[in-house]
RNA sequence: CGGGGUGUAGCACAGUCCGGUUAGUGUACCUGGUUUGGGACCAGGGGGUCGCGAGUUCGAAUCCCGCCACCCCGACCA
């Protein structure tokens, strides 16, 4: 059963035991009653308010509307388009009945027989087809275009295998469906949002993620292209932690989507899609905790400071509240976001270990001691350092401190990352390099057939065909046949 | 869907092989007191259809049969 976090270390063999119990004894989520899924608890999701907030103001920035579309999806509907259809078919919930009744023979409720759907409805994995069903009728003319929608949104994929974050049975995501009038726009909309997803992760996650094209047999089902940004967790698997599709006209041709462009000529629009999931905490979780619990980056952290109050009774108590309060009045002021805990029925040590398994980025301790000196104590997450230093300006100190925690996670995780990523030029030597994870740069010929036998042999999957690097062409590491440029082999979530 | 494992208090577990007092331990919870600069201590207290169903037996958490749920490893995938 879980063990003690400090039993286990982030990159182990016992990753998958270690993250569970870190996402559990966090206060992050747990397993709900229903299979696969799962509960967010409140400290979690305010983590997930966070990266909503910031992704919301990146998307309108851009010219995104929010909208809402139905949670159910008639069958028919996912039939449209072939590719699409094959690539969710497989997990799907099917909502066939209506109504309930009274067992008559026994105790309970049935599904009344008599209550069946004429059409069955699809749980919506993924909204496509019910938003171009519906972009049908709000596009006739080239003046409706570009249409440039997001909706936040929960989505069931009946999963065989489920983690916490990482697949559950019902996530919560936001995805983008937008339509154009021509094909480089539709392409440039698509990099678009690559790009601002790649910012959102490096930036605010302090995740470090390499762009790139999914190879063939990676794409979405329906796309003609898929972009992802591709992270690389401290056990070294890989996760995809967003994807961004240039759909083609398929979706517009399967729905029926014409605009009359300005010569009055009927066209079939140009339509991308893009989404980024829960899956998000997963990853910020697996890329920077370690045995004393989470580290959140202070852009995404609940709250970045906490004040830990150190008294023996009601007057000392008192003293450092007043004293507290001016120093919590500064810190909002810089748009610095606190809570002091002077909870009385915690005491100071336990608050300490508490604050440090949720990750919080700076931990202030104040008391009798520090009342005489006019000084408080000043711990980081990122380093478990701990320094006294002087009340006067520590809200300028603490601003710059959580920029250099911030900056710091993302630099130890880059160059985690670069000590795990490596060029492999012999498919012996790759099958010995994967069994140590990491990303590893190698020549492919670009047939599915090798990625796919690549794959039984080792599990690895191309994570990305990168678009910025060493574009040097060589020759594939399995048929020695001629390769474009060297793409991400490594074992994944 | 295949292979393995587990279901006993809110949580984590012992007890099951070899049936027999009132089902136990840690932790959490409640009361009182002492504590409070890294998960406090003492004393007292509450909390259980032993996953569900059927059987064997004078007697079942324990044995037999059936079912269910969850976890881990695969196949599938954001």
């Amino acid at each position: 059963m879980a063990k003690e976090l400090k039993e286990i270390t982030p990159r182990s063999k016992d990753f998958s035991q270690w993250y569970q119990d870190l996402v559990i004894k966090a206060d992050l989520a747990e397993n709900s009653a229903v299979r696969g899924c799962m509960v967010i608890k409140p400290y979690g999701f305010a983590i997930w308010e966070k990266i909503q907030r910031q992704l919301d103001d990146m998307f309108k920035e851009t010219g995104h509307l929010n909208a809402y579309f139905p949670l159910f999806i008639p069958k028919s509907y996912l039939s449209r388009e072939a590719d699409h259809v094959e690539g969710f078919a497989k997990e799907c919930a099917v909502v066939t009945h209506y109504r309930l009744k009274n067992d008559p023979n026994g105790s309970g409720v049935i599904v009344d027989p008599e209550a069946k759907l004429e059409e069955e409805l699809v749980v919506r994995p993924t909204s496509e087809t019910i938003i171009w069903s519906t972009f049908k009728n709000w596009i006739q003319s080239y003046r409706d275009l570009p249409l440039l929608i997001n909706q936040w949104a929960n989505v069931v994929r009946w999963e065989m295998r489920t983690r916490l974050f990482l697949r559950t049975t019902e996530f919560l995501w936001q995805e983008g469906h937008t339509a154009h009038a021509t094909k480089e726009e539709a392409i440039e909309e698509t990099e678009r949002m690559i790009n601002i997803y790649s910012e959102f992760a490096e930036k605010y996650m302090a995740m470090p993620v390499v762009k790139g094209f999914k190879s063939e047999s990676e794409r979405f089902a329906g796309a003609i292209d898929t972009y992802t940004i591709e992270a690389l967790m401290q056990d070294g698997k890989a996760l995809q932690s967003g994807t961004s599709h240039f759909l083609g006209q398929n979706f517009a041709k399967a729905f029926d989507v014409q605009f009359a462009d300005q010569t009055g000529k009927l066209e079939y629009v140009w339509a991308t899609s893009w989404g980024v999931s829960t899956r998000l905490i997963g990853a910020l979780i697996m890329s920077h905790s370690d045995d004393n619990g989470l580290v959140l980056p202070p852009k995404l952290a609940p709250y970045q400071v906490v004040i830990v109050p150190i008294y023996r009774n009601a007057e000392q108590l008192q003293l450092v509240n007043e004293k507290v309060a001016g120093i919590v009045q500064k810190l909002k002021a810089l748009g610095i976001s606190v809570k002091y805990d002077n909870a009385d029925n915690k005491k100071p040590g336990w608050k300490f270990s508490e604050y440090e398994l949720k990750g919080v980025p700076v931990r202030l301790a104040i008391g009798a001691r520090d009342l005489e000196n006019n000084t408080i104590e000043v711990a980081r997450r990122d380093t478990l350092t701990k320094e006294t230093l002087s009340c006067d300006g520590i809200e300028d100190h603490i601003k710059n401190l959580l920029d250099e925690i911030q900056e710091n996670i993302y630099k130890k995780a880059l160059d985690f990352r670069a000590s795990q990523t490596r060029e492999v030029d012999s498919y012996d030597d790759f099958k010995r390099e994967i069994e140590k994870g990491g990303f590893l740069l190698c020549h492919w010929d670009g047939t599915a057939e090798t990625e796919e036998l690549i794959k039984n042999d080792t599990k690895a999957t191309i994570r990305c065909i990168p678009l910025e690097g060493d574009k040097t062409p060589g020759k594939c590491i399995v048929t020695g046949k001629p390769s474009k440029q060297r793409v991400i082999f490594a074992r994944s979530y």
